[in-house]
DNA sequence: GTCTATATCATGATAGAC
DNA sequence: GTCTATCATGATATAGAC
């Protein structure tokens, strides 16, 4: 009959975890130590090594841990929206939201870590190392369809391919606007409304949805076939 | 009297920085030893020490080499803009042009390494390492300001604040679609035309100034003063 | 300016006592 | 499961001959 430890709870494993997803986000995946990592968690340098094999496994872990979470949360969203559209399309908007609006939630909540791991998240998406780009396809390819599927239906006058470079566009822009709140003082020097964790969503999804229904731009080279050459 | 060794120009320096240009993309600041540049750029390991000093100077090089240029052309464009409107307001799509059309230039260009820099520069937004991101800030110092007093006055009834915000915004959309090309594997598993070069810029400024022209989203909590109120 | 050789240090990983 | 001690490796950086 053991108390239990305080300063231990969570356990090692979970503690490990915390600090790993931490420090990456500080400092990226390279630079982190398995040391540093250790060293924050209070736990001993071995038990990386004992809990996760390598930490190759113990980055994996990292985003396994949230993401298949994420990931099954974007679908439910997606599937409501379904069953009350009753086979009729969803609406640009409510595909958005069940995407977009399901991780800037998560990133909203700073009490359980939701907020570090999105920014790490958003900044792995441009992240070099092979092993960590094949490891989110593969967690990202059971959901990814979906939303294209549904995009394609909401907006049938919109040629598919050009959907696909919009979804990357506001993949992109919510990645960045999570990941770079840093560099959001490239642009503002001042501190904006940062602090309201609710902001950036009722802020970036008029963007992303005025984005994704911006009028098409017309083909490059070829000239129109009806009406009259502008002049130049 | 001596000819020029083919092999041998460009000259070592710029052999470096092409060399660290790439490989930094490829694999990130810190993976990338000084082992790999000197043997890619094939010169000797302590070439580098000798040119630059040290590998933190290195990095820098690499970006202000082809940044002060980005930045100057940037201003450059913005005052030809604003030099036609004779003291009117410039459009959006003008502005948009002269930031965000220059730089998509420059990553059209896969003859002269543009395209590797800005990649490399994408990524860069959201680096976590410090000294990075206060060289970043010094090299934006001045182009920021005078792009931000333009799309104050082109966009009156845009609350400041909200401008910012969406610079932010098409910032990230457009760093990331560059950067991430391997990203768009997640989205497209086919490919698109990435090929054609110019088909990003073609794809993408149509989503940002939908984006930047998107209607405002109504405050949170405070109703609003006229007008019936919807029935939910 | 360029090379070889090396100093110094931090890293990931493991062996083995407890 | 947790610890100490240690290994092998690869990192940045430099000294000094040419």
């Amino acid at each position: 009959m053991r108390a239990i430890d305080i300063r231990q709870s969570p356990d090692t494993r979970e503690r490990i975890l915390d600090a790993a997803e931490s420090l990456f986000v500080e400092y990226g995946f390279e630079a982190t130590s398995m040391r540093q990592i250790t060293g924050r968690a209070g736990v001993n340098l071995a038990s990386i090594n004992y809990h996760f094999g390598a930490k190759e496994a113990l980055i994996q872990e990292v985003f396994r841990r949230r993401l298949t979470w994420l990931n099954r949360e974007r679908l439910n969203a997606l599937e409501r929206f379904e069953k009350e559209a009753k086979g009729a399309p969803l609406k640009p908007h409510q595909i958005v939201e069940a995407f977009f609006g399901v991780s800037l939630r998560m990133a909203a909540d700073t009490e359980q870590g939701g907020h570090t791991f999105m920014r790490l998240l958003g900044r792995t998406y441009t992240e070099p190392s092979a092993f960590v780009r094949q490891f989110l396809a593969d967690e990202y390819a059971a959901v990814v369809p979906r939303f294209k599927q549904a995009l394609f239906r909401s907006l049938p006058d919109v040629p598919p391919e050009e959907i696909l470079w919009r979804f990357h566009f506001m993949l992109g822009a919510m990645s960045y606007a999570i990941a770079g709140t840093d560099a959001l003082q490239l642009v503002a020097e001042y501190e904006l409304d940062e602090k309201d964790p609710g902001a950036l969503a009722r802020r970036l999804m008029p963007f992303l949805l005025g984005g994704l229904r911006a009028p098409l731009a017309e083909a490059p080279a070829k000239p129109r076939e009806k009406g009259p050459r502008r002049a130049v």
